[in-house]
DNA sequence: CCGGGCCCCTGGATGC
DNA sequence: TGCATCCAGGGGCCCG
C-alpha cells in the first residue's frame, strides 16, 4: 500500500453507522501502514485538491482486507459479496474490506484526529510489546479500579490490543480469576508478563483462526492449537486437570480453571 | 467519571 | 428435512 495513491472510493449504500467519509481519501497517497491496538492507521499525503488525511480501519469481528486486481469480480461492491468499502489504487489494484457482520469500521479523518475516528482509539493504552507497557503503570492502573480484571484487559485503556481470546489465555497463564477485582502488585506483574508472552507467541503464529479470521493470503493463523482455555470449557485444565468452567464476565463468554485461578 | 448493561449484525450452530 | 431461535463478539452509548 505504501506509495499508492487512491483514485476512487466507494462504499455500499447500506445505512452503516460504522462507515465514515471514505471519499476523503481520494487524491491521497499512502505514506505508511501503521497499527495501534486493533486499529489500522494509514496516513495519506494530500495531492491538491485533496488535503492530508488519515485512513482508520477496524476489522471488527469478521472484517477482511484484500488487495485484488481492479477487474476481479470478488472486489466489486455488490449486495451479496460483503464488500463494504473499495478503494481504487493507481497501480490497477483495489483495496477492499469484506465484512459479513458489519462490525468493521472505516473512516477518514484529519491527520492524528483520532477522537474523530473512534473514542476508543483516542484513549488507547500502551502497545503491549513496547516499553511503554510497564509493570508499575499496569499495577497502579489495576489498583485504581474495582471493575473485574477481565473488563480492565478488554477495555483497551490499560493496555491496547487484548481481546476476548487473549484475555482468557493471559488470566489463565497468570493464575488469576477473570472476575477478580483486587489484583495486587505480584499478580499484576504475573499478568503483565503473561499478556506479553501470549501476544508475542500469537503474533509469532500469525494469530488465532477459528471462524472468520484469516491471513491476507487466506491462510489460517496457527495459534489455535496453542490455546489453553478459550473454547475448552468442559475439558481438563492443562495444569491441574480440573474441568474448565464457562461463565460470563464483562458481558463476554469466559473460560477459566476454578482450581488454579483464584479471586 | 465510573462501572454495568444493552445494542448493533449476520452466519453458523442448535433445537424442535 | 426445514424452519425458527440462539449465540458470538469490539466498541458505542446510555443510565444510575
Amino acid at each position: 500500500m505504501t506509495g499508492r495513491t487512491v483514485l476512487a472510493a466507494e462504499r455500499d449504500p447500506y445505512p452503516a453507522r460504522r462507515l465514515g467519509e471514505v471519499h476523503r481519501a481520494v487524491g491521497g497517497t499512502v505514506t505508511a501502514v501503521d497499527r495501534r491496538g486493533k486499529f489500522l492507521l494509514l496516513p495519506l499525503a494530500g495531492t491538491a485538491p485533496a488535503h492530508p488525511s488519515e485512513l482508520v480501519i477496524h476489522l471488527g469481528m469478521s472484517g477482511i482486507l484484500r488487495i485484488l486486481d481492479a477487474d476481479d469480480p470478488d472486489g466489486q461492491v455488490t449486495s451479496t459479496g460483503h464488500v463494504r468499502v473499495r478503494f481504487t489504487l493507481d497501480d490497477g489494484k483495489v483495496l477492499v474490506l469484506r465484512d459479513a457482520r458489519r462490525f468493521g469500521r472505516v473512516t477518514v479523518v484529519d491527520p492524528g484526529d483520532h477522537a474523530a475516528a473512534a473514542p476508543a482509539l483516542a484513549s488507547l493504552g500502551p502497545e503491549p510489546l513496547s516499553d511503554e507497557f510497564d509493570v508499575d503503570g499496569f499495577a497502579n492502573g489495576l489498583a485504581a479500579s474495582r471493575a473485574s480484571v477481565k473488563a480492565r484487559l478488554l477495555d483497551q485503556k490499560l493496555v491496547a490490543g487484548v481481546g476476548n481470546i487473549y484475555a482468557d489465555e493471559s488470566l489463565w497463564r497468570a493464575r488469576i480469576h477473570p472476575d477478580a477485582r483486587r489484583v495486587g502488585r505480584e499478580r499484576a506483574a504475573r499478568l503483565h508478563t503473561a499478556v506479553r508472552d501470549i501476544l508475542a507467541a500469537a503474533v509469532e503464529r500469525e494469530g488465532t483462526s477459528f471462524r472468520d479470521y484469516q491471513l491476507v493470503n487466506g491462510q489460517s493463523g496457527r495459534y489455535l492449537t496453542e490455546l489453553d482455555v478459550y473454547g475448552r470449557a468442559g475439558q481438563p485444565c492443562r495444569r491441574c486437570g480440573t474441568t474448565l468452567r464457562a461463565s460470563v464476565v464483562a458481558q463476554r463468554g469466559t473460560t477459566h480453571c476454578p482450581r488454579c485461578q483464584r479471586r
